[in-house]
DNA sequence: CAAAAATAAGACTAAATTTTCTTATTTGCA
DNA sequence: TGCAAATAAGAAAATTTAGTCTTATTTTTG
């Protein structure tokens, strides 16, 4: 089971993470970043054109083509790339499943939940995946192979 | 989309918190309690089974059977439900679903991410349901019908 | 121009989760 | 004792998510 994002968006922030460790622009094939976060590739390929249409990615077809950031890593966070594949219903909807989750009809958890998720929102928003290089760079390159 | 725990979990959380609302002991049938919370009935029973088996609901078959809270609220948190269905994986795994994610090894969240996820234990850990009765006594009251 | 290698797109399959159904067993009560 | 109503248990169906496959198109290179 995943954490709070699915199997996709996971993926996705991984591979966004992988391409921010290189030069903006730097092409690499979905071969490539596949095997670098250990993921099927035909999976990856589908996520990244996701991301694509999203323009957080672009993508070159042809024999030399692949995947790069389309935007420069100062400015993209990692709640963007969770917004384009999850959404944002994770900071929306109640914890516990109840309806009309509010201020009024709070649920048991109402306060301090929203309090942690906001705190989330924030953690995923403040950085930009530039802040974040030196340790990306790090841990991509502590992925074995 | 659930937030961070299945939808059995979510039923099986307001499931307990709508017994806890309650004298301990008193008995409700799991239709009942699946048309409070407005879950399918068998879904509901089912998901009570799993906590009687770990020993946090009580069950009487027969005529006039059904499940009960058999520790006292001021016993039960809601962790205790989350670990008993869903299990811990929550609070160990990496967020962006990194293998091997550790101090020396961190993904770009990892301490962010770290001590959000403890605050949330906490919040899970910290109150009992006899704690949290009067709010819930007030959100299931709001359930219409 | 043809071959090779790549993305794009969408159909398809597989797996996991959620939900329903069926049957057995238990219990209270007339 | 027999019926009704409940849980128990497990199979089955439906839905969602994950992952694969196939075909088309693009682009570089020989």
């Amino acid at each position: 089971m995943t954490v709070i994002f699915s199997k996709k968006c996971e993926l996705g922030l991984q591979a966004v993470l992988y391409l921010s460790a290189f030069p903006k622009n730097t092409l690499f094939s979905a071969l490539e970043i596949s095997e670098k976060i250990n993921a099927p590739k035909e999976f990856v390929s589908k996520i990244l054109q996701t991301l694509t249409s999203s323009g957080i990615v672009g993508s070159k077809k042809g024999n030399s083509g692949g995947f790069y950031l389309k935007i420069d890593p100062g400015s993209v966070r990692l709640i963007d790339v969770v917004s384009a594949i999850d959404g944002l219903d994770l900071f929306r909807n109640c914890v516990l499943g109840f309806p009309g989750c509010s201020v009024d009809e709070p649920c048991p958890v109402h306060e301090s939940w929203g309090k942690l998720r906001n705190e989330t929102y924030t953690m995923l928003s403040n950085q930009t995946l530039a802040e974040l290089r030196d340790i990306t760079v790090n841990k991509i390159n502590s992925l074995k192979k």
